[in-house]
DNA sequence: GTAGAAGTTAAAGCTGACTTTAAGTCAAGC
DNA sequence: GCTTGACTTAAAGTCAGCTTTAACTTCTAC
């Protein structure tokens, strides 16, 4: 396979591909005449970076997931030492992003006709609460 | 009021506050021998902004609520217009955040192996997926 | 009057995950 | 044998939201 119809079967471009191995994610593959040769197993790896990304991991992340274990290290292991962490990212990211919400709710009830009473406002408020909650 | 005392007094550093002028967000303020003189009210225009930026607004975004309306809407006006579609972007980031939390303890319970094992595994599997889905 | 802190500018640097460009090599079809 | 397209490399560009740097001016305190 060359590096085009990697690209092609795994929805990712030429480019991506040789990042992803100059940085460690794909290890270099068969040359010929100076050219990247792919075994077809190329694209299963693919597949689980790009799985690995769809759930959230940095491609360092990714690099230790494949890399950075003992040999020994089964692959239930890895993710399992991994995905916990992970997980602990994604709820504080929705914990947030729900308090983003609540906020703009809020916002949203405004009653303010310029931009400047509304600055007062929220400020004089936000201050209230910090005050009180001390 | 200096450009450090107000950096100090938002919490942003002066460099962030000349950003933000540049940026369109903050009016330039008036000037004494060359260096920018600020008056209260620019504690609150920061004070709003901080608040847009925490409720997942962007820079282009914001300067579209302080100056991208007509004269004549109002703050609440405003504020409904971008937070509407800003909380849709909020939901669909919580729902893709729990999808991916999902996929991850799925992968939690792999009995893999070696990597490669499980790549072939999430292959296979992701395949068989989309075809007897479709 | 001088040191040192804080202000000024434009321009470059930072992070992450790539893409694009430039300049050159190689392969395939006519 | 020539064109066209795919490949090779290293290096630079992209996006956001600032920060840092360099070179310079100005304010404050002693």
């Amino acid at each position: 396979m060359t590096i085009g119809e990697l690209a092609a079967g795994s929805g990712l471009r030429p480019s991506a591909i040789r990042f992803y191995e100059k940085a460690g994610l794909l290890s270099a593959p068969a040359r010929r005449n100076g050219r990247r040769v792919y075994a077809s197993e190329a694209t299963h790896r693919l597949f689980l970076i790009g799985f690995a990304k769809d759930t959230g991991f940095s491609l360092p992340e990714i690099k230790l997931l494949l890399h950075g274990f003992p040999e020994s290290t089964t692959a239930g292991d890895r993710w399992r030492k991994l995905a916990t962490s992970k997980i602990q990212q994604l709820e504080a990211s929705i914990k947030k992003a729900r308090a983003m919400e609540g906020m703009l709710r809020s916002i949203m009830k405004c009653r303010c006709t310029t931009i400047d009473q509304c600055a007062r406002g929220l400020a004089t408020c936000m201050q209230k609460r910090r005050t009180s909650s001390s």
